[in-house]
DNA sequence: CTTAGTTAGGAGTATATACACCTATTGTAT
DNA sequence: ATACAATAGGTGTATATACTCCTAACTAAG
């Protein structure tokens, strides 16, 4: 294994790995670790996470509502969601229920999951106002803007 | 189980409902989906996920490096670090050795790592470029300076 | 040198995520 | 009425994520 007389080409340049720190998707990633473990210990207390406490207010929002309608309107994979109901199901804050279409499965909040979310609320909002302290209003403001354009734009195609 | 003559308070108002879909925690999450799976199928071909990719460009970059090292680098957990770099090894992308202090492990990117990081830069280019376009290059460039200002925020807590 | 504290990492557990494949049910065309 | 297409959902599998608890190894105090 002597050294070659062609040398091997690098993997990729070096301007080329400063450019993929600016990828979307590791940024958008990062940003969501960071968040969703900060609203996670928000509401640690009162045993629900972040991703849970939206489950929950949009079930309260929508319910009763199938598990595919629910899905679209929260964009997310119809076998994620259905997972991400279990646990809430087994700790009473809904319940999942054959609907009259007998293929169809009916998400309700419970009267649990409606005593959960008022106790969850006051923290949720806490949490969100503490963010957008941090960021500053307008630089949220932006951000949140960003966002939601950014998922209009990938939703069109 | 007459009606009561105080009326059960709602969970939460309809104004509060509103507000929830602002929630910094769903937006950055429902976008970081969507980009995944834009990510994802970019790579698909070339048997790479999106947060793999973004692996091995940080351990080309970075290599030889600890574990740990490399979890504060890329603000992630240790332990999901060590995880997900366990199908990587598996795939032969990187390996992992013991250090010379024998608590640490070592990440070393591979030859096979160096190529598939080759194969894959393109691949990724492209769809970085994509959503660039989609969003237009000023609403892109405000969307991650406000998440990297967001991220900055978050760490000094 | 021994002991106590610190650090690096793994294992167990639980949730979040989505793709491929499957079944049951409904709707539709003939 | 039947056959076929479309729809709703579940299961298996795999990765991503982090918290708690544990062990091994290093370091510093005495």
């Amino acid at each position: 294994m002597g050294k070659n007389t062609h040398e091997t080409k690098p993997a990729i340049a070096l301007k080329d790995l400063a450019e993929c720190g600016q990828c979307t998707c590791f940024n958008l990633r990062k940003a969501s670790r960071i968040v969703t473990q900060y609203f996670d210990d928000s509401m640690r207390s009162i045993g629900l996470r972040g991703t849970q406490f939206t489950l929950l207010a949009n079930a309260f929002a929508y319910s009763p509502i199938t598990v595919t309608r629910m899905s679209e309107i929260m964009i997310v994979d119809r076998t994620t969601l259905g997972r991400n109901l279990l646990p809430m199901e087994k700790s009473g804050l809904i319940k999942v229920e054959s609907g009259d279409d007998r293929r169809t499965r009916i998400v309700k909040i419970t009267d649990v999951g409606k005593r959960k979310l008022t106790e969850a609320y006051p923290l949720w909002k806490e949490t969100q106002e503490n963010i957008k302290q941090k960021m500053g209003l307008e630089n949220w403001g932006s951000m949140i803007s960003n966002i939601s354009n950014l998922v209009d734009c990938m939703q069109e195609s």
